[in-house]
DNA sequence: AATACCCACAACCGCATCTTT
DNA sequence: CAAAGATGCGGTTGTGGGTAT
């Protein structure tokens, strides 16, 4: 199987494997331009990186998932959607497409009939303060690179609540960071700054009523492949 | 034994974002 | 500042193995 470029497709033999491991251990990772090249392979770099990123890198982990493993999923999963990487980011040993194959072949089905049957219960007035189930997506962001790079709980469409008296209060923060030790990252309500004490409480307040994960959202170090 | 179907997961693709020129 | 190239993420598809009929 060829792409149109003359570039091999689909599955991954053994001699493969041996090339790409040995480029990656010769030169790092990274520089997945080059990787083929480097490593004799008729492959695109994205295959190249999908391939040892997903089943060839020494940090993974092959065994199921433990049951510990699993709650982490669906109680992130609930705060960050579809947000693999950072999922995965909090499951040692575990890729985003490790942790979106398990979600779609085991939880997905699970997660909807639980839902069928509340739906059924609900039809009760709306949540005052805010909506549990609202997710928050926070994207990644890279810093200067003396700081590496780290996720932050802020996104566009990210509501974030602020003791409201109805359902219309809710800070509506920009594309920014909630980052406080940066000067130029301060969250803001429209073009109006929010000091990172109000932030914080907000969130402090929301980690109460979620058991405090929503912390885990803060900081959420990117992991050094 | 043959076929159909299902499941798990590896791999590809499109696109948004970031970086470099 | 814009354009081009590189990178990485999430959605989706393809495929092989296991099970049911």
């Amino acid at each position: 199987m060829e792409n149109t470029k003359g570039r091999k497709k689909g599955a991954w033999i053994y001699e493969e494997d041996k090339l790409l491991k040995a480029c990656i251990n010769k030169y790092g990772e990274g520089k997945w331009h080059l990787v083929p090249q480097r490593a004799g392979l008729n492959r695109c770099r994205k295959s190249c990186r999908l391939r040892w990123l997903n089943y060839l890198s020494p940090n993974i982990k092959r065994e199921s998932f433990a049951e510990d493993e699993i709650d982490m999923i669906l109680r992130l999963h609930k705060l960050l959607g579809n947000r693999w990487f950072l999922i995965a980011g909090r499951l040692p040993g575990r890729t985003s497409n490790d942790v979106k194959n398990y979600w779609h072949t085991h939880l997905l089905k699970k997660v909807v009939s639980k839902k069928e049957e509340k739906k059924d219960e609900e039809e009760k007035p709306k949540e005052k303060t805010m909506k549990m189930h609202e997710v928050i997506k926070p994207r990644p962001l890279t810093l200067s690179s003396n700081f590496g790079k780290h996720y932050f709980v802020k996104q566009q469409n990210c509501n974030v609540p602020i003791d409201c008296d109805d359902d219309t209060e809710t800070a509506r923060v920009p594309n920014q960071i909630a980052n406080c030790a940066s000067s130029n990252s301060q969250p803001s309500l429209g073009s109006i700054p929010i000091p990172c004490e109000m932030w914080s409480d907000s969130l402090w307040n929301l980690g109460e009523e979620l058991g405090n994960e929503i912390w885990l959202m803060f900081f959420i170090t990117r992991r050094e492949f």
